[in-house]
DNA sequence: AGCACGCCGACT
DNA sequence: GTCGGCGTGCTC
């Protein structure tokens, strides 16, 4: 047998750096297990790191020891091993993983102090109390003999935070970790093709399986969910469910909760650090049992997983687009694997990527083709909009009267913001243009000012043209905000809502303004993506979409996808109550092939025609893509750096194209380039790439522009 | 990423 | 004579 070498514990460290450190154990103490938190000295600092793996040193120089060990075997080995998966598949630095592993408040080193319980029990004293003079206060007793209850439940039922405070202080109630109960709704009984979807995926419930579960709106995707959920968690399992990150969290949650009788835990972005630590122990000692978060929740620790759900898969928003550009729903599939269990990926309309996937035989396509509960899919009509000068053309108009006469809700889809896309010079033809992006500054009315949607500047109103001094300056084109306004002139007697993200700051606007909206009631709602996505609204009978024709000549091969995600999207917001609905389709090109192909039917044969298109073309997902990316202030330096770097990649394993410039070719005032690396294979594309890194970061110029591996990229 | 060291312009 | 600009290099 051979002398051990000096066993080291090799430590992730939050650097940007492509590789991890070796430590020895510390002083008078033990290597701490693989998936410990520690703190080491790096450098002139103390950093908490991670501990990956055990081996001998890799260094020559002194290996210095752990200063502190602050949890031992904190991270489970099989969310280790997603991470080394997905570092080495992603080309991202080790030191990422510490972002994606652990919440804010364990990345820091000093204790953080635990949030207050946000539920609610009584004390002894509390149950015994005789509250007869202060009926408020008798009131929340009531409530809380039933059980604990959330501080937030509590606010909400309409109890001042007065009366909470002194029977706080008065030692009637305290906080709790103690479950909160919550009311369970019967089940809806499943209708037969709910019935079915739902027993193929608890046929797999003890091991791994991937249903794509493709249900037209109104299918009722969610309930199948949900069912299964039951199941699981009757068999104390926990479940996972991950969203897009949208704002319709509250209003999901909360039926998520009344359907599983169970409290459900978030965890996305807009949580504060002590919120997101709560919720990462919650999961990881299993009290949570149910989840719901966006992409980064597929890295919580789960004591007893038993389904993860990824709802809406085909949303960009899971893929992370900055630092470790992972892609949510991919690594979701991949620890449902690791961990033996079923995962649902559920879509009305599902990526390309994952229905290569059940043409593969990887995932099991479970089609949902009928609407719940008896509603029809909408009837379709495209709208011809040459010779018409207007935003909208008169049969749109004609028949968003005709529904508004029978009492119908109008939805106008428009994918942008803003009153008009460009601001124009009459006189010499100036276009107002962002001085920092090769894009139009879009012009907002009620503000008065001139934006840039992708680096943000923004300015004043010029009084005249920049160029020629003349004073005519007009707005062209329609984004939601002149939408709103041509509406409200052409229909006053109707109330108009805008929906976009200029319209809606406020946290509950949104949630609100659908509460209204299906209360009933003749209106119009207009806006971008946000209207878009899965909200039911029963009293809808005509939607349209106002503009497909930029998406049909773009130079983004995942346009047409896009195009017909978003206009079966609409399209499914039409007609989900009793009365049959209409759909519109706005364009100046009605003889447009793809719009021959989604009028003919359903978004599956769509996207069957798409894949066949991509394979034809030896696009993804037929093929794997990667870009190298770089940017800088000055064009040659990525250009450059990309052409030295094109010659260390070149192999026979893969295809290079480029440097071309990306479609938004400057950005922020950075020029930016890519090459794109094409192999047949996923696997062995970024493996090579992972070989070639350390000599593409000893270029030169690799410190002179900003660049970056993107594996699976959606945006060009 | 930080944080050092290191060599050239305007200031008490 | 110094304070400080950010180029370059290193972190087990």
């Amino acid at each position: 047998m051979m002398s051990e070498p000096v066993l080291a514990a090799r430590v992730a460290v939050p650097v940007p750096l492509q590789r991890l450190f070796d430590y020895r154990a510390p002083d008078g103490g033990s290597l701490p297990p693989i998936g410990s938190r520690v703190v080491i000295p790096f450098g002139k600092r103390q950093l908490v790191g991670l501990v990956i793996e055990h081996g001998p040193a890799e260094t020559d120089s002194e290996l210095k020891p752990i200063s502190e060990v602050l949890d031992g075997g904190l991270i489970p080995p099989e969310l280790l091993g997603l991470i080394d998966w997905c570092t080495r598949y992603y080309q991202f630095p080790p030191g990422e993983a510490i972002q994606l592993l652990l919440p804010v408040a364990l990345r820091r080193i000093k204790p953080f102090r635990a949030p207050p319980a946000d539920a609610l029990e009584l004390t002894p004293s509390g149950e015994e109390a005789v509250l007869s003079r202060a009926p408020r206060q008798a009131e929340i007793q009531n409530l809380l003999r039933a059980g604990p209850q959330l501080r937030q439940s509590l606010a909400d039922a309409g109890f001042s935070m007065s009366a909470l405070k002194r029977l706080i202080e008065d030692g009637h109630v305290r906080p709790t970790e103690a479950p909160v109960r919550v009311p369970r709704k019967d089940d809806l009984v499943l209708n037969p093709a709910q019935r079915q979807a739902a027993a193929i995926v608890l046929a797999a419930r003890a091991r791994f399986a991937a249903i794509l579960l493709a249900g037209v709106t109104g299918s009722g995707k969610t309930e199948v969910y949900l069912h299964v959920a039951r199941r699981l968690l009757a068999r104390d399992r926990q479940v996972l469910i991950l969203i897009p990150e949208i704002g319709l969290t509250p209003q999901l949650v909360r039926r998520i909760e009344s359907r599983l009788g169970q409290r459900a835990l978030t965890y996305h972005s807009g949580l504060s650090d002590g919120e997101r630590l709560a919720c990462w122990q919650a999961a990881r000692s299993g009290q949570a049992r149910v989840i719901v978060g966006t992409r980064s929740a597929v890295f919580l620790p789960l004591a007893r997983p038993g389904l993860i759900v990824v709802d809406e898969e085909h949303d960009a928003s899971f893929k992370q687009q900055d630092g470790a550009r992972y892609h949510g729903r991919d690594v979701a599939v991949l620890r449902a694997r690791q961990l033996g269990i079923p995962i649902v990926l559920g879509s009305a309309t599902p990526s390309l990527e994952s229905l290569n996937n059940a043409r593969a035989g990887r995932y099991r396509l479970v089609p949902l083709a009928e609407r719940a509960g008896g509603a029809v899919q909408p009837r379709w009509r495209v709208v011809d909009q040459r010779g018409h000068k207007g935003a909208m053309a008169p049969a749109l108009l004609q028949a968003i009267e005709r529904h508004l006469e029978a009492d119908g809700q109008v939805l106008l889809y428009r994918n942008r913001r803003g009153y008009a896309p460009v601001l124009m010079c009459n006189a010499c033809g100036w276009q107002a243009d962002c001085h920092r992006c090769s894009a139009h500054m879009t012009w907002h009315q009620q503000l008065s000012r001139l934006q840039c949607h992708h680096c943000g500047s923004s300015m004043p109103q010029p009084p005249r043209c920049p160029d020629c001094g003349e004073p005519d300056l007009a707005a062209v084109g329609a984004g939601t905000e002149r939408l709103e306004e041509l509406l409200s002139e052409l229909f006053p007697a109707v109330p108009v809502h805008r929906v976009d993200r200029d319209s809606m700051t406020g946290r509950d606007d949104f949630e609100q303004l659908l509460e209204t909206v299906r209360g009933g009631g003749r209106c119009i709602l207009v806006g971008t993506q946000m209207l878009a996505k899965g909200h039911h609204l029963p009293a809808v009978t005509l939607a349209a979409v106002l503009d497909v024709d930029q998406a049909l000549f773009s130079a983004d091969f995942r346009a047409p996808e896009r195009l017909g995600q978003v206009i079966f999207q609409v399209a499914g917001r039409s007609g989900r109550g009793q009365r049959r609905g209409d759909f519109l389709l706005q364009t100046r090109h009605p003889e447009h092939p793809l719009l021959g192909q989604m009028l003919g039917g359903d978004y599956l044969s769509l996207a069957g025609h798409l894949l066949d298109e991509r394979e034809a073309a030896a696009l993804p997902p037929a093929t794997a893509l990667a870009l190298l990316r770089a940017e800088a202030h000055q064009a040659e330096l990525p250009r450059d750096f990309l052409k030295q770097a094109a010659g260390l990649l070149r192999s026979s394993a893969v295809e290079l194209a480029g440097p071309i410039p990306a479609i938004m070719s400057r950005r922020g005032g950075y020029w930016r380039f890519q090459l794109w690396l094409q192999a047949p294979e996923r696997a062995s594309l970024a493996n090579l790439i992972q070989a070639r890194l350390p000599d593409l970061a000893a270029l030169p110029l690799a410190r002179k522009v900003r660049w970056h591996v993107d594996m699976d990229p959606i945006e060009l």
